[in-house]
DNA sequence: ATAATAATTAGGTATCTATCTAATTATACA
DNA sequence: TGTATAATTAGATAGATACCTAATTATTAT
């Protein structure tokens, strides 16, 4: 429900960055490790700080450890920014006119 | 563009709570202050990293600053987390309960 | 069992942050 | 001009955070 561990967790650029690395499917924690310009045990840090928030999943497979991302929680977060700025507020449709195709308004 | 500022002012529970004050339109420090069980000073602190990170506008009125939620970062927000997820997840996290296009067969 | 590889945990530190009290600035008004 | 009110700025501090190196755990292979 939009835990204060999740917006925490965004608040950090790399765990940002992390999250979207795993926008296209899962990865291994060496392989998220080597894109940036750190230790593995800080990166191993951001993993354990997503995994905490519920950002990320993970799953060991032998020696490496995949992680993926889990979007049900940023869809939490979604819903709050909507909440907060009151109608649909996405992009410029602003309402007016009315039906921007995607159907699906609750 | 979805700053940096923005995601660190989000980090802080009081912070969300200010704005989700004035989701309803504009308020005074004062009274937005005395919400809060915290000193004048320490909400003063706060208002600025919102301001800073342009998430509320402020305007002075006599002896008073009224603060009004600023909706296009929150706007920004949004469709940096829409993007994470790819589609328009937007339904399912509004609907909590449903299963309905989950999609993430995983 | 030993060695190699993948990843985390432990321990330390510099910096950042949220809070407080005290002092200051800005405005209004008698 | 004072004095009261609204709010911020200044300065201090406890706790959180993001790094690092060194040590440990887990797994695979020889």
């Amino acid at each position: 429900m939009s835990s204060n561990k999740a917006f925490k967790a965004l608040a950090d650029p790399t765990r940002r960055e992390i999250l979207g690395l795993l926008r296209k499917g899962e990865m291994t924690a060496g392989d998220l490790a080597e894109r940036f310009a750190m230790t593995k045990p800080s990166m191993s840090h951001h993993f354990a700080v997503l995994k905490d928030a519920d950002l990320v999943t993970s799953r060991r497979d032998g020696q490496q450890i995949w992680y993926g991302l889990n979007t049900t929680v940023v869809q939490d977060l979604m819903a709050w920014a909507m909440d907060l700025i009151g109608d649909n507020g996405l992009g410029a449709a602003k309402k007016r006119g009315g039906k921007e195709r995607g159907g699906k308004e609750q």
